[in-house]
DNA sequence: TCAATAGTTAATGTATACGTTAATTCATAC
DNA sequence: GTATGAATTAACGTATACATTAACTATTGA
């Protein structure tokens, strides 16, 4: 097998630690720092900082050191915003075009663990489903670029959805909401397909917004 | 002043190579010989090639060199996709907000431009204005990420609007298309602004890949 | 006390040497 | 003639030394 590169490594350890949130927002450090950390060179650290900046997980100051961003509510405005208008763009085009049995029940899975992981009260099982659900709308839409985007901004996003899980109301609703985004692909029904999910995510995204006012979050 | 970064220099040379089709599609040399061809040394090239890597205008092969990625027709189609919907989102909330009447006077120039242009038959004139009425849609719309997937591909894109150019039907319109926009925006009518915008683009998306089937380009 | 400036320094940008890897070539056996 | 595998080699990955730059600091003059 074709081994790993070193900036390959540096990159998803870094990514993990930012996701996971074990190098918080606004944690900053010199490049040296971060490659003695992960006990390599700058050279492969820096490659991995570029792409990081590129996916808009940290910022490069130059003489200043890279800096994990925080993520403000404007941000999460934007990102919001975004991924609305790109699954339900997936949504209608994959009820309209109709799909594979095998990917009707993939969803149809994912409805489910969201309804099982609900039940259990298991909050960061339901967000995995959640997430699940919708990366299978996008990779089964087919638009690969697209698919990268939703990815991207997921990430971007992912530190502020874990933090609001324990804090919103139980997500009933939104099990709901994909079971109907579900019937109505099943359905071939693209216009309803696409409404209800931008409906679903504009709801959310309303929510998730609120609350960090609410809290008076104004980055994390 | 600020001085530039070799790596800067290196990106940008390359990307105006590359947009204006002096480093051909499928062009491929190692990072050795960009760097030869460049002035200096590999670690800025490489830098370089990394940000247009992920720009989606070149690919690192390891072992093979960079090579220069050509467009297909279903690149042209996913990016259409997404230009469809991002830029109609934008023209939507754009109308819902209301816009300060000096972005409103840069919208009206950009269309008077494009008549100006197409009246003298200046097709290069023509696609100059055409893109910045379609950047300025998304600027005005304040959402930065929307803005930068927008100008990323667009310049994805470029290359192929320019082959395209002389090839299809007057744009007249298209011309149309862009007043009944800035009209709808001027109304206040979101809902209209948005249709009309998509349309547009579904428009011109099917005319460029009808064109580009029709004459077999299959790449480029 | 404040502002301007020159010197200091920390951090990154760059070049380069070397190690590593995988594509290719060539020899050999069948 | 073909397939296998070892040797070759071209290209990149990595570490590191050095150059460069802009932030910082301390000094000086007002």
């Amino acid at each position: 097998m074709t081994k790993k590169s070193n900036s390959e490594i540096a990159y998803q350890k870094l990514k993990d630690q930012i996701l996971e949130n074990e190098l918080a927002a606004g944690y900053q450090a010199t490049e040296e720092d971060v490659a003695r950390q992960l006990g390599m060179s700058r050279t492969p650290t820096h490659e991995a900082l570029v792409r990081l900046q590129s996916e808009g997980l940290v910022e490069i100051r130059p003489r200043h050191g890279m800096r994990v961003l925080p993520v403000s509510i404007d941000d999460m405005r934007e990102i919001y915003e975004i991924l609305t208008s790109l699954e339900s763009l997936a949504a209608g085009e994959i009820a309209r075009k109709g799909l594979p049995e095998a990917d009707l029940q993939a969803l149809s899975d994912a409805v489910s663990d969201m309804d099982t992981a609900l039940q259990a009260d298991d909050l960061v099982a339901w967000a995995a489903a959640d997430k699940r659900f919708h990366g299978l709308l996008v990779s089964c839409h087919g638009n690969t670029r697209v698919q990268t985007l939703v990815n991207n901004f997921m990430d971007q996003s992912h530190r502020c959805r874990m933090l609001t899980l324990k804090l919103r109301p139980r997500p009933d609703k939104s099990n709901a909401d994909h079971a109907a985004v579900l019937d109505a692909i099943r359905r071939g029904d693209a216009e309803a397909a696409r409404k209800i999910h931008h409906q679903h995510r504009e709801k959310s995204a309303a929510l998730l917004i609120e609350l960090l006012e609410t809290l008076g979050l104004k980055q994390l």
